[in-house]
DNA sequence: AAGTGCGGCAACCGCTCTCGC
DNA sequence: CGCGAGAGCGGTTGCCGCACT
């Protein structure tokens, strides 16, 4: 079925608005609001169809509309932002008044997006880029950088980034550990819906982590829900979400909310964790990702290797060993709890 | 001064979502 | 429930200005 486009009229005017145009624009809105974009063009003596008027307004002749350049302060906010919502420009541009979610987009390829990629990473997933060129380059940098005294936005952005990359790393081998220590899958009985998610609280998190009763995620009671509600959801996916939740809202207060409000929703039961899409995978994807779970796969949704079965839980540390199989990066993590 | 390359940004395109019928 | 119109969103394009040769 082929739709027609809302602006397929030739006659339409296309390109840069003029000034008269925009006095026009901004003349009948400010007298009559905007109502139907697409009734609007007509009323306001305007050749353009209503869409363009609508991002005209919405991207330039707004009053509230900040210019200029993005500040340090914008700058981290959006990167935490992105790397919480992905690709999300609108739910962006609501913690950045003034700002539109074109202007944001804008920023992020011209600006960030670059300044990702000369650091060896990849701006999708705020990790380090699989590529030997970008390793190499990476490499670079952390001989020349002295990461303890980061201050730059971006820098920041991404140290507390590997810190939240470690935390899921660790969950992944808990997971594992269970398993073993059980003999039992990590996969949770989705049907019947009464997994204890919230476990008992241990004495140090590494003895946790030893034994598989581990509280690293779920310190925090309104961040741990004593059961995770929803079907389809998967136990993994979820620690993930609050190891990051957790380092983001832990390091920046403000920026929190929008995590914590994840969080809150996540505990009703209505709510559907795969239509906020919070989180790019931290993990590698494993390959049924995009066969069995094709909804997911169409609409890009974070798959993580974490996912409810055994196999997927050691198909993803084996991803992981690829990645990583130096014994002292283990030894770095473990060191640290 | 003219030509060329590049970066930034406004605007467009097409898909998805929402809502009313 | 299905359909269509309108609105919103994210990706992409193309213009413009600036720096460099």
């Amino acid at each position: 079925m082929v739709r027609s486009p809302c602006c397929d009229d030739g006659s339409l005017k296309k390109g840069p608005w003029t000034p008269d145009e925009d006095q026009k624009l901004v003349d009948y809105i400010k007298r009559h609001g905007h109502g139907s974009w697409r009734a609007l063009p007509k009323l306001a003596g305007l050749n353009r169809c209503g869409k363009s008027c609508r991002l005209r307004w919405t991207n330039y002749l707004r009053p509230d509309i900040k210019r200029g350049k993005f500040s340090d302060e914008e700058e981290r906010i959006i990167i935490k932002l992105h790397s919480v919502l992905g690709n999300k420009w609108s739910r962006i541009a609501v913690h950045l008044p003034g700002r539109t979610d074109n202007e944001i987009k804008n920023f992020w390829n011209t600006h960030v997006k670059k300044k990702f990629l000369q650091m060896g990473l990849d701006p999708n997933t705020h990790q380090p880029r699989a590529d030997l060129n970008s390793l190499v380059n990476l490499s670079q940098l952390l001989a020349t950088a002295n990461f303890s005294n980061l201050t730059s936005p971006l820098e920041d952005a991404l140290r507390l980034q590997t810190d939240a990359t470690r935390l899921t790393k660790i969950q992944l081998l808990q997971n594992i550990l269970q398993i073993i220590n059980t003999g039992s899958t990590l996969s949770r009985n989705i049907e019947g819906a009464s997994h204890q998610w919230s476990r008992n609280l241990t004495p140090t998190p590494l003895e946790g982590f030893v034994n598989g009763t581990s509280t690293l995620y779920t310190e925090d009671p309104m961040l741990a829900p004593a059961e995770f509600p929803n079907p389809g959801v998967t136990p993994g996916s979820h620690n993930d979400y609050q190891a990051i939740s957790n380092s983001w809202a832990c390091i920046d207060g403000g920026f929190g909310s929008e995590v914590h409000n994840f969080n809150n929703n996540c505990s009703s039961s209505s709510y559907d964790i795969r239509a906020e899409q919070p989180l790019p995978a931290l993990v590698s994807v494993s390959p049924e990702c995009s066969s069995v779970n094709q909804t997911e796969s169409k609409m890009n949704l974070p798959c993580i290797s974490t996912h409810s079965s055994t196999s997927n839980i050691f198909e993803a540390w084996g991803e992981l060993m690829d990645d990583e199989t130096s014994v002292s990066y283990w030894k770095d993590i473990l060191g640290q709890y």
